[in-house]
DNA sequence: CTCATATACGGACTATAGTCCGTATCCGAT
DNA sequence: ATCGGATACGGACTATAGTCCGTATATGAG
């Protein structure tokens, strides 16, 4: 969900400024639960129209607020320091990636549940899904070029938010715990 | 969604049916967009109470359909003939899993969506979701019995109706040429 | 500065899932 | 056969996402 691309309006930017302002106070106010549409276009004075012209619906407004406490990984992965950023083999490049996306999921759970839920094809189409598979991709590709694409999607499954919902919150997993046997699974998909 | 267990009450037992049986001739016809909850009690002549005593959501319904159309593949898992039943070693049962699992979601791939679509956690407290998870478990357990459960979670993530429908319907493979790719996955992350 | 037009605004409206509770029905005990 | 309490029924009601469209406003041209 970037920002709409032409020079927007003067009243248009600054209304959606209001409204991720606004999703931003609420979801520190109430969480995710009482972030509404309603009380979001209340709250940013804004009527529902215009909540929609800025945003697809409400997994947007959940996209447009991760993008920005994803700008840095993004950073970092593409010219931070090995074995995140380049440098580092593929598999441990893919450990560090997996350590880093968990840890962001984890953090931002209930946005990133939010985009994915909306929609089966939610996960795929947001939040920058495609970004992601296609790091893991390359990274796979340096191990083994056949069938990378489709285990880079596997992966991507694995680290589903709600699958590590399942595993933080249902099986109370230790992130701390969980993230070293999922990166063993995961380079192995990689590498097998 | 097992039927109520204690004796129902003859209106009970014969409302259910009547719900039952309108979900399926509403589904033939109007397809899954058509299975409101409004028209779904209209059709079967009862009230929105009655739909939601007998079945706790719409996923409910979804899952109760499902139910039948799943008890012959329990049986052969169970009790059928290798690799898919008992007899075969821990992989090749794996990977015969995976082909049936795939035929049944890609075959009834609408009703599982609805059934993983409510709630992030559809997925997993419906649908059989612990019988499935649970098989491929004790097959993983029989290759490396460290790490077996959490193997098995991650491997039916990769098999979940979201990920299989993007592959079938957004990225358009065939599900003859998928199986073996998927396959061949699942079995390395038993392995590995 | 004025005006025309593209752009954006607001909020009533629709569609739908799921809740609530007063009323009706079933059924075992007498 | 009757009766009383447990069980289940129905449909109006609430909450919420997302649509629609008549109205208002910004902005660049003249």
């Amino acid at each position: 969900m970037a920002p709409p691309q032409q020079p927007l309006r003067a009243d248009a930017r600054r209304n959606r400024r209001r409204i991720l302002d606004a999703a931003v106070q609420l979801l520190a106010v109430e969480g995710v639960a009482g972030l509404t549409m309603d009380e979001l276009a209340s709250r940013a004075q804004v009527g529902k129209g215009t909540l929609y012209r800025n945003f697809t619906d409400k997994a947007g407004i959940a996209s447009a607020l991760l993008d920005d406490r994803v700008r840095d990984m993004h950073a970092r992965m593409l010219q931070g320091p090995p074995p995140l950023g380049p440098g580092a083999p593929g598999p441990e490049r893919l450990a560090a990636f997996a350590e880093a996306y968990m840890r962001h999921i984890s953090g931002n759970l209930d946005l990133v549940l939010l985009t994915e839920e909306s929609s089966p094809r939610g996960r795929f189409d947001r939040a920058g899904y495609p970004f992601w598979r296609r790091h893991v991709e390359i990274l796979v590709a340096e191990v083994r070029a056949d069938g990378a694409r489709m285990r880079a999607e596997a992966i991507m499954s694995i680290l589903s938010a709600a699958q590590l919902e399942q595993w933080l919150r249902i099986e109370h997993h230790e992130l701390g715990e969980l993230i070293p046997r999922v990166q063993e699974i995961v380079v192995s998909i990689a590498e097998a």
